[in-house]
DNA sequence: TTGAAAGCGCTAACAA
DNA sequence: TTGTTAGCGCTTTCAA
């Protein structure tokens, strides 16, 4: 007879309460298992089984759980590097996501990838390969026309929603960006601002794409042309993109009233070069920025600036993904967050009041 | 006969690959196991169950893996909530710790819990419970006497590893932090300050003791005078931390010549107030941090602090741990991170370096 | 060098 | 109302 050598496993299994109780394994299951059959077993046993569970602090064993049911009651967050340590909301985000997530007695893990054209997916790959979680929440918006994960996860029958990121094709959840932008701009025209500046054009990243969008349709909304001069690409890095555009701003001696910044980040390294020209933020010109960052409240001058609510956005979106792990159906119309206009004083609001 | 119905999986199986190749499952499982006895099997038999594998595109599954050897290969990091949210450093790390994790093929998973002196360890304590992960990684720093999770974990003798807190009785990885304000200190006194305030002064927190610790050993070894006056407190958040200290400040109508913040955060809002002051930094009173969070390059003026090597204290932490799981001993000696001095505007360096 | 078989802890179909 | 039993996919001992 083979003899099976296995760890020691210092805590105790069902058939351990069963013997302790005097009856059999499966009734214990029936009591004390992901299903109970509560209706069918005698409230006497019930109330005996559950007690000496108690008293000898049983728990179901993960593993042997998902073994037999195909579940394993993990939601695995996939997020590339890069952004990771860019955006602090996605810091919010991750909050909600965990905070939900533990709220429905699930387990979140989270691996990270490279993020590239050629797509290396390990991380992901791996987990979803080896059955490792019910369902994928995907971070990260720099996407080619198809999205290699969307492939992976959509062969194997794994669902996932995209965060930050719509699609036509996937469950998604994401920012009003667009409404943001808008909103933002709008303000700037009630302070009596014409020749605003866009800082931040960025053809591959959805999300900053729809800031000039909304940015445009203020703008022609309110009759004020847009002056394609006025709008400064995001360069490799906020720093670089803030000090080029405003090297570009004075070289070309533009007159300019306020400057929108698609990210606080790059918000705040607008106003170091303002300084450093000797130009006063808000007095000699308004600077705005966007996400409301934990810094755009620290900053000096404080930023007005576009606060989302990434902890909203994270609940929102494990709620979803539980949806479809449960019924099994993918809901295609994205889940919209929406954002809201905070008015520090970088953009001048305070001042325009007082004169 | 019971007839077991279990969720289709689209993955194929050892069995498969078995029945592929015209071999017994065991043959399979020994090619392709976790410990391969790649001895014993003949080099042409290795190759052809390889080979299928791959084209089948063969993927153990994690659970019987699990259920089976005892390990899960996964690494759990518990974080409190407050905590998460706040420091940015924490990023760093939990980069650090991810990508350390995926290249050494293992798993993360997250649980947050709620820190308070009763100690809710919901999330830890389910995971620890339910066998989900081999070892622990506890973030957060915020302790009474005895760490309940410390008692947790050590009662089922799972491995854990503390991050930035020292304890005699675990393992433990963290910063330098009183060589990080000695060196922050000497430099301000190395610029001729000498009147320098101290803000963030806190009795619960390790790495903010320390701090103030180093703050002290640089002023004596110097010859300068401690003066109690000149050690503000932190209250509950940094915003109100750097308001209070400055108005004190003023109120007391102390001369000084440098702020030492204990946070990038509470520096940048001690500036905020001092602008309102109409006061200068640094031309009038130098200013500077600690972490090098994102902000600091990013603040006008931009922030001297002292950096942390965040993703290689997650690095070194996760490779404690894996040692631990793997010896099954605990390592007491902390690991030390060093950290450095980094020079921007806001003490005035360049300024003085002009002079 | 390979195969047969037991069993990790749990679930669920069926029998009693 | 409760018990018996098969089996999820994998590892490992022992026999062939």
């Amino acid at each position: 007879m083979a003899k099976t050598n296995t760890l020691p496993r210092s805590l105790l299994t069902q058939k351990d309460i069963a013997s302790a109780c005097n009856v059999s394994r499966s009734t214990v299951a029936a009591v004390l298992g992901k299903n109970p059959s509560t209706a069918v077993i005698s409230p006497k046993t019930q109330e005996l089984v559950r007690r000496t569970a108690k008293k000898l602090g049983y728990r179901p064993h993960s593993a042997a759980r998902s073994l037999r049911s195909g579940q394993t009651n993990t939601i695995a967050l996939a997020v590339p590097n890069m952004r990771f340590l860019g955006g602090v909301v996605s810091i919010r985000t991750l909050h909600g996501i965990a905070d939900r997530i533990q709220e429905l007695g699930y387990v979140l893990s989270i691996c990270s990838y490279e993020e590239t054209e050629s797509g290396n997916q390990s991380g992901l790959q791996r987990m979803a390969l080896e059955s490792r979680s019910d369902g994928f929440l995907l971070f990260g918006d720099l996407y080619t026309a198809v999205d290699p994960r969307e492939t992976i996860l959509a062969e194997l029958a794994i669902p996932f929603v995209l965060l930050a990121k719509q699609s036509k094709t996937a469950s998604s959840v994401h920012f009003d960006n667009i409404r943001g932008a808008r909103l933002m701009v709008e303000h700037l025209l009630s302070l009596g601002h014409r020749r605003i500046a866009f800082v931040g054009r960025n053809d591959t990243v959805e999300c900053y794409q729809e800031r000039k969008i909304g940015y445009e349709q203020a703008l022609t909304k309110a009759g004020v042309a847009i002056d394609p001069q006025l709008i400064f690409p995001h360069l490799n890095d906020f720093v670089e993109t803030g000090r080029s555009a405003i090297k570009n701003i004075l070289r070309k001696n533009k007159t300019i009233d306020a400057i929108f910044c698609f990210t606080d980040a790059s918000a705040m390294t607008v106003i170091q070069e303002l300084h450093e020209c000797q130009l006063r933020v808000p007095q000699d010109i308004a600077v705005v920025g966007f996400d409301d960052t934990p810094m755009a409240a620290l900053a000096s001058p404080p930023l007005t600036t576009i606060h989302q609510d990434g902890y909203a956005l994270g609940q929102a979106a494990v709620d979803r993904l539980l949806d479809q792990i449960k019924t099994k159906k993918t809901q295609l119309d994205p889940i919209v967050i929406p954002v809201r206009l905070v008015v520090r004083s970088s953009c001048g609001a305070t001042l325009s009041k007082t004169l």
